[in-house]
Order: C-alpha cells, then structure tokens, then sequence
RNA sequence: GGCGCCGUGGCCAAGUGGUAAGGCAAGGGUCUGCAAAACCCUCACACGUCGGUUCGAAUCCGACCGGUGCCUCCA
C-alpha cells in the first residue's frame, strides 16, 4: 500500500484515489521566460518517477502539467528582447521539452497553456464575482480571502499571521491586503483577451484552477509542485478552485517537492544563481542527470554540486558497465547453478516496501547496487536462463526510476569518437613497430571494425611482449576515453567521458 | 515576528522507538606483463549541544547552537 506525504494533513496518508484503478494528477509547470533550470528538471524527474510507480501498481495515470505562458515577466522579457509573448514562450517551451526527453521523462497526457484556456479562466472569474468571492476595483478582479474561510488550510497560516507579515499594498483599492488579483486589466501595448472587465488577462495562477479543473474534475488525486509554490500559489489555488465549485477538496493529496539548492541557497531565476539545464545536458547524459536528481528524498532540498553529478555518474557507469556485462551473460550460454529466483522476489518486495513508503528513491538506488553486486560476484555461477531472469526484473526495477538506456548507447558514442579514432592511429603510425599493420585500417571501415583492429594489434603486441607498443595503443585510446580492459574473456572496451 | 525544514563517518545520503542501509573517497587483498574493471576485507561505542521521557532514543519532548525555505506572482 502506497502511502505519500499530504501537505494538507501535513501526515504521510495512504494513497486511495478517487476512481478505482484511475489517478488524475496534476503539476505545476513553469513560466516559459527563460531556460528552465535543475530545479525544473528535479521537479519534473520526480513527478515522473511518481507517475511511473503508479503505472506499475497497475493505475492508469491521467497526468498534465501547464504552461504560464502569460504573465508579467514574460511581457516584461519579450518587450526587452522586441518580439512577441508567443515567439519568447514558444522557445523555451521547446527547449524544455526537448531537455524533459533527455531527462527520459515520458510525455504527459498533456501540456495545456494558460492563453489556451482564457474562456474557461473568464467564466471562473466571472462565476467567482457572482458568487460574491471577488470584486472589481480599477485594475482588475480581486479574490477577497476573508470570504473563503478556509484560507491558509493547506500552508497553515490564518489570516492575521499573513496580515502581519504582508508587504507594502500596491492598489489601496483592495479591501484586503491579501486579496489577489484573479484578472489583470491590461495596459496599452499588453497582451490582451475580451473579457466582462474589459480587455485584460489572467491573474494569479487562476489558469492552474480552471485548466486542472477542465481536465481533471473536482476533487482529482495528486496535486504537485515545488514547496516554495505551497504559499501563495497553492493556497490560492485551493481558494478560488473550491469557491467556485463549491466542492472540497480542490485536490486530495498535495505532494510539495523540496528545492535545488546551490551553496545553501534556493536555485531561482530571480538569485541568478541557477544552473542552466540545456547546458548541463550537453556536458551531462540525461540519464545521468537523473539518476543524480533521485539520490536524495524528493522532499528534502538537493544541494546542487558537479562533485556529486561526477559521483552520479559514476555510479551510472557501474551500472552501465555491469548491465552490458548481464547481457553478455545472456548471449554466452552460460551454465551456472546459482538460483536467482528467490533473490527476485526478495529484492520486489524491497523496491516495493521503499517504494510505498513515500518513493522513498535512493533506498531503490541502494536495491540496484545490491543487485548488481550480487552478479558481479556470481558472474561464473549464474546461468544464461538465470541471467536473463534478472536482466528482466532490472528492468522492472528500471523501468520504474525511468533508467532505461543503460547499455544502449555505446553505439552511438562510439560513432561520434570516429575522428578521434583516426587521429590515434595518425599518432600511433609514429611507432615503426605499429606502422604497417596501422596502413590496412582506413577512415572507410567501420568504428568499431577500427576499434578492433586496435585490439587485435594490441594483443599482437602483448603476445610478443612488446609491451611498451602495447601500452602505447591502450594510452592513446584511453586519451579519447576508450578504455582498453584485458579479462579473462579477452580485452573488452569501455567508454569513458574525457 | 509567524509557519516550516535541516544538522548522521572525510564527502553525499537512508533510517524517525529496539541498538547505524547504500554510494564516493581512503587503506589492504585477489586477478593482471603492468594496468583497468570486477570481486573480497577494513573504515561511525555512535547520529549539532545540553537536559528529560522510556527497560531501551539518531529516532519522542524541551531548551540552546548552527544552517536554510516560505510569508504576493519562483519547480
């Protein structure tokens, strides 16, 4: 039984959905106005692992997550830059989803935008006015929070400890300080939409309402974001989502993510100190990126380091490395009598039982080591019919955390190391005892071809104890991060990054 | 000021009442022409400090110290 942190009862809950067998979820995307940061990619990492293990519990997951793609700073941003909300918007978007692919994070069910939705956003408004909720002052409509009477139920605050700490009023118009602006009447030269007030936009976060709403319906299950989102933009959320219905919950559990840090402070657009992801992810393989994004509790903060990503990494190597290593088990036909069965149901019921508890991540990464350990250590022992027997439960396992690729993509790196291929053998031509045989290999051949003949000159070399000639071939391709190993099945080949 | 979170070995990080998972680093070993990889072994009388509750606490309570998030648009 899966049981998840509810910001609302502030209690780990057991997770019952509204629909039998059906979980609608919903997560707050970003304002597309500039490049998404890590703190993105953690959040959207974890929704996803969430999505994943309810999809293997057996639950069809309806899952969206929007796009903000009308706000102030993306008026602000696209004027600075001289071209429209839509051309800003659009890029980053396109970025995001691109780095979201790399990251192996499955595409959603959906990915509404707010400027997609304003008939919806209009009759919330509007029906929010009707119902007495919100009131109309000179430069929009504003929710009146001392109407909603369970404001501050989801960060836990009441009014007046919110009155206290509240900052400097913009529109003394507002009949509370708290009150917020759920449409924005526009100024000249802004995006605008026909509307009862006036042509003018949406508010605050008013397009997270109405869009989960439209597609998900009342009272759906899972509600996500970062925890710096739980006030004001939840909070608001739930107040006019649940004025409007006049049904409650607005969403049954509140899952809150904890924040990317860097050097102890929040990563944010707003400190400059982010890390941009796009750039991350051409020094970095999405799935490396990843796996370092779930080695932490998702609800505690991540403090942002390349030492730890060099850590991820390499631990994804091992995993890599020893996967490659099972599947060359499978094609072997070994024979072995070491049982794997028991071990698999065990190691189930472990990912299951850190799983439920709150997907409680790296105890699941420490599972993967364990059993990656458990056959590299009984690699002669365990048959191909049992080899293959973990391999697919690997990916069971794998599946889950969205760590797919492992072993799939030494082809490609190693076609994109060609070049620097033909210039070691241009280098290694140097050494008259390689000369000759280095003339039969041509930039036509193969890459892998190539890597063999290197092999195979290198073991040439070894047979006649020419081991200076030898070395010089394993130097030089360790110098573009091929990594020449001898092992008892013969010298084996590995890719490192350089 | 209010509402929270965090402080576990050199580093990262699980564990939240029953006597410290896992990873990285380090040291030793097996294997190897030498390496590398892999494997094996070692590596926290102890979980910020001080009190308390308990047969028993890293885990609960209190105080204190240090760090940090939110309190108007931030994943």
């Amino acid at each position: 039984m899966l049981r998840i942190y509810n910001t609302l009862s502030r209690s780990l809950e057991e997770f019952i959905p509204r629909e039998r067998g059906k979980v609608y979820m919903y997560n707050c995307g970003l304002t597309p106005y500039d490049y998404p940061h890590v703190g993105h990619a953690r959040s959207a990492v974890i929704y996803d692992v969430i999505h994943r293990y309810l999809e293997y519990l057996g639950y069809e997951v309806i899952h969206i997550s929007n796009f903000t793609d009308i706000d102030d700073k993306i008026i602000a941003r696209s004027q600075e830059l001289g071209i429209t909300c839509e051309e800003l918007t659009q890029k980053y978007i396109d970025v995001y989803l691109k780095d979201l692919k790399a990251l192996n994070v499955k595409p959603l069910y959906g990915y509404p935008r707010a400027t997609e939705h304003i008939k919806e956003i209009i009759e919330m408004v509007r029906t929010l006015q009707e119902k007495g909720f919100a009131y109309e002052i000179s430069d929009g409509v504003y929710f009146e929070v001392r109407k909603f009477k369970d404001y501050g139920k989801l960060s836990h605050r009441n009014l007046e400890e919110l009155r206290s700490g509240a900052r400097i009023e913009v529109n003394p118009e507002k009949k509370d300080p708290l009150d917020f602006a759920i449409w924005k009447k526009s100024r000249e030269g802004e995006p605008s939409w026909d509307s009862p007030w006036g042509k003018g936009r949406p508010g605050w976060h008013i397009e997270c309402s109405a869009m989960s709403l439209h597609y998900l319906g009342n009272s759906f299950d899972i509600h996500g974001g970062g925890d710096d989102l739980i006030f004001p933009h939840h909070e608001n959320e739930i107040a006019q989502s649940e004025a409007y219905t006049g049904i409650s919950p607005f969403a049954r559990y509140w899952v809150h993510n904890g924040m990317v840090e860097i050097e102890k402070e929040k990563m944010s657009k707003s400190l400059k100190n982010f890390f941009n992801l796009d750039e991350l992810l051409r020094d970095y393989d999405g799935e490396v990126v990843r796996l370092y994004l779930i080695s932490v509790s998702y609800r505690k903060p991540l403090s942002f380091d390349i030492e730890s990503l060099e850590v991820a990494r390499k631990n994804y190597e091992y995993f890599n490395e020893s996967f490659l290593s099972i599947n060359e088990d499978i094609e072997r036909n070994n024979k072995g009598d070491v049982p794997v069965e028991d071990k698999i149901l065990q190691w189930r019921s472990d990912f299951r039982k850190a799983m439920d508890d709150d997907l409680n991540f790296p105890v699941a990464i420490a599972l993967l080591f364990d059993i990656f350990k458990f056959f590299n250590g009984n690699k002669e022992k365990i048959s191909s019919k049992e080899a293959l027997k973990l391999k697919e439960f690997l990916n069971e396992m794998l599946g889950v955390l969205g760590i797919e690729h492992l072993g799939e993509r030494r082809a490609s790196v190693l076609s994109s190391l060609k070049d620097r291929i033909m210039d070691v053998i241009g280098f290694l031509s140097k050494n008259e005892a390689l000369r000759k045989e280095l003339s039969s290999i041509d930039k036509e051949m193969a890459v892998n071809d190539i890597l063999q003949s290197l092999v195979d000159l290198r073991a040439e070399m070894r047979l006649r104890q020419d081991f200076v000639s030898a070395d010089q071939i394993r130097d030089a391709l360790k110098e573009v991060g091929v990594v020449l190993e001898d092992t008892k099945e013969g010298t084996k080949y590995r890719l490192v990054s350089t």
